[in-house]
DNA sequence: TAAAATTAAATGTTTAATGAAGTTAAAACA
DNA sequence: TGTTTTAACTTCATTAAACATTTAATTTTA
């Protein structure tokens, strides 16, 4: 009995989502070392014994990402025996969202973004994961404008419909959408504008007020450095 | 750093409310252990290397209140390193709704049902799991109507609302509520009415159909017995 | 024991807020 | 001038919120 207790594994994993050229995406790793080597992982580590597991999770984004100050929420903890072919490794799965442009990620053949809709095979029960995080971001957005979380910090109206669009899976209606944001507290209007390559130029806006109604979900601070 | 992980222990703990004597109850037993000897605390006990963790949820469960299908939902996992006063404890957080006519619990000075807004002073940071299982449960009655898990079998709407009230902390207009209920699918009048001790008789309802909104709930099944 | 008082159950309508769909105009570019 | 995208305003439908009286049983009391 005692035994048993000892020889459990506790880790985090941490699906990391961004929008980057007009699709969702997810940070993997390439696993070097068995099981599944060469196969495609969500960034993960162990939790060490000094640390909680919210802790644990923002060394491992921040080992991976270098971002410290973003949306980092517990998941779901996952604790199959059978989902470590080896070891019984129990892991607590958070989800972060990002934006692109925050991001210092040299990608190389190890580390890369992937389109969600279009995941290589995964390790472990890797894939749930990521899908589970898919629903709970969605389930987010029904609450709150989370989605800026994603989008760079100055961003046009239809640029945060497209995030909304891509999450959600369904196509919104641009008046009632425009309607809804901007009768949302914290939205800053910006006199400027997209400059982008054809048509109308689009008004930027901005999140001034961070105001999250999500419960479970919380605002990780900048912890101290080093 | 291998020693490291080998210490950690996972523990499930189960927050489980009922409804009795018209007030909101979760079940405590009185620790006869250090730490916190003779202390209250919720119900848990070690994940076994064969089990995944709703199993050892359902375990716990089944061991205090011998109920065994019922709505069991993992909550959040709980990881600070100090929660535990001498060794590394993680635990994964569940609750439970149960019908205290379903429950077989010969309720001792060990083991006992307490007024969630009467709490004796409890071990670890359990008192924090129980508000964050209220919490969620407020969540989950926002969505779809789980309150039923906690009445009898035959309830009347005045009894539903009650349940409502208790758990949402504020009063409901009595018919707006019960034009919403009424149109709720799997929801039955029955031809039964309550023989209360003394006035007009309300009507007895059921729900046939579960039908859980919740996308993280899960309705756990009768597992193999034994 | 019949009438009156009491208590909880049961029921509908009106108004406000929100969501869905339609129309038109303005700015840039081809 | 025509096309495309942003942007604003409008209308209709649906949903949520506010609100008071009648009915059925029991208890009281005359």
């Amino acid at each position: 009995m005692f035994n048993e207790v000892k020889t459990h594994e506790i880790t985090v994993d941490i699906v990391i989502l961004t929008i980057k050229n007009n699709s969702l995406n997810v940070l993997l790793v390439k696993r070097n070392n068995e099981p599944f080597k060469d196969k495609w992982a969500i960034p993960g580590g162990y939790v060490r014994m000094s640390e909680n597991l919210d802790e644990a999770a923002m060394r491992v984004l921040k080992e991976k990402t270098n971002v410290e100050n973003i949306y980092l929420e517990q998941l779901y903890t996952f604790g199959d025996p059978l989902r470590h072919p080896v070891s019984r490794v129990i892991t607590c799965a958070y989800f972060a969202l990002i934006r692109s442009e925050d991001v210092e990620v040299v990608t190389t053949d190890d580390l890369a973004w992937h389109k969600v809709s279009e995941l290589p095979p995964l390790a472990f029960d890797h894939k749930e994961i990521i899908e589970y995080s898919l629903k709970r971001t969605r389930e987010r957005l029904e609450m709150c404008p989370v989605a800026y979380q994603l989008l760079n910090e100055k961003f046009t109206l239809t640029e945060m419909q497209k995030a909304y669009e891509m999450i959600m899976e369904k196509k919104l209606d641009k008046r009632n959408f425009r309607k809804k944001v901007i009768s949302t507290e914290g939205l800053r209007e910006l006199n400027e504008f997209s400059k982008s390559s054809s048509k109308r130029p689009a008004r930027l806006y901005t999140f001034d007020n961070i105001k999250l109604n999500s419960k479970r979900a919380h605002f990780i601070k900048k912890g101290t450095k080093g």
